[in-house]
DNA sequence: CAGATTTTGTCATATTTTGGCATATAGGAG
DNA sequence: CTCCTATATGCCAAAATATGACAAAATCTG
C-alpha cells in the first residue's frame, strides 16, 4: 500500500523522481512501472496502470454521450497521463497538468492506500491547518470504522 | 486509450499536427492512420475510423425516423469528415469547421479514451473552471467509480 | 482552357523530450 | 558517530517532435 510524504525537487521541463518506496511497491505488487497520472482537487492523483484501468473499464460502460459521463471523462480522461519510470525512477509532467496545478520546485508525494497524489510544495504546506480541519469534520461522516 | 491534453498551432490553412502519442496509438492499437472528424459541443470529436464505425453501426439500430435519431445524425454524421495523417502526422480542418468553432492560433487535444476532441485554446481556458465545476458535479451522479 | 487559388508533399530547423552517466545527499547498519 | 549503500538530481548528448517554408500538384473560377 502506499503510505507517507516524501518532499522531491522537480526539474524546469517537468521530470521529478518517484520516491523509492512507491517504485518498489511498483515493482512488487504491480509488477509494472507504468502509472497514470491525473488530475484531482488541487493536486495531481496517481494510479498504477492496474488500478487505473478497472476505473476506465467502467467508464468505458457508461453511456457515452450523456452530458455527465461528458464532463466527467473530458476533465478526469482529459488530464491524466501515462507515465512509465524511467531507469532511474523519474517521470515527466506535462507542462499543462504543471501549469494548472502551479507547480515550482518542489512537490510533495502522499501515498494513500492504491495510489498516491502529489502536491506542490507550497500548496501543501498552506492546506495543512485546512486538512486538519477537514480531517475532524470527516470523522462524524465515516462511520463505525 | 487516448488520454492528456496537448496544445499544437494551427497555420493559416488549417492544418495541425496530431500529437504524437495519439499518433502512435493509431498506429499501434488501431494499425490505421485515418480518423473522422465531427462537430460536438464547442468543439471538434475525432474517432479512429474503426471506432466510429463501431458508432454508426450502433446507429443504425436506432429508429430511423424517430426526431431524437434524426436530430442526433443529421449533426453528427452529416459534419463529419474524414481524414488521413500526412507523413509527419497533419491533418486539415476544413474551413467551414474552423469557422464554426472559432478555431484561432492554437488549439487543444484532449484524450478520452476512444476518442478525442479539439478545442480553440482560447475558449478551452476559458471553460476550464466551469469544467473542473462539471466534473465535481458530475462526481455525485457517477456512482461508484 | 488559362490563370488564380488552395491543398499537398517534402524538407529544414528550432524546440522539447528522453536516456544515460556522474555526483551529491540521505538514511540505515553496525 | 562513521561508513556504506541506496537514492535523488544535475548535466549533457541524442533522439523525437512540432512547425515554418516552399515548391509541386490539384482544384476552382471565369
Amino acid at each position: 500500500m502506499f503510505r507517507g510524504q516524501y518532499v522531491h525537487s522537480i526539474s524546469d521541463n517537468g521530470r521529478v523522481s518517484i520516491p523509492a518506496k512507491f517504485r518498489e511497491l511498483l515493482n512488487v505488487k504491480y509488477s509494472s512501472n507504468t502509472i497514470i497520472v491525473s488530475m484531482f482537487e488541487n493536486c495531481l492523483l496517481a494510479y498504477p496502470i492496474i488500478e487505473w484501468e478497472k476505473l476506465e473499464s467502467k467508464m468505458l460502460d457508461l453511456p457515452s454521450f450523456k452530458k455527465e459521463t461528458v464532463d466527467f471523462e473530458r476533465y478526469l480522461i482529459g488530464n491524466a497521463s501515462e507515465c512509465q519510470l524511467d531507469s532511474e525512477g523519474r517521470i515527466n509532467i506535462s507542462p499543462v497538468l504543471r501549469k494548472n496545478l502551479n507547480f515550482k520546485k518542489s512537490v510533495v508525494f502522499v501515498g494513500i492506500l492504491t495510489r498516491f497524489e502529489i502536491w506542490d510544495e507550497k500548496l501543501w504546506e498552506k492546506n495543512r491547518e485546512s486538512g486538519f480541519k477537514k480531517f475532524q469534520k470527516s470523522r462524524d461522516q465515516i462511520d463505525e470504522i
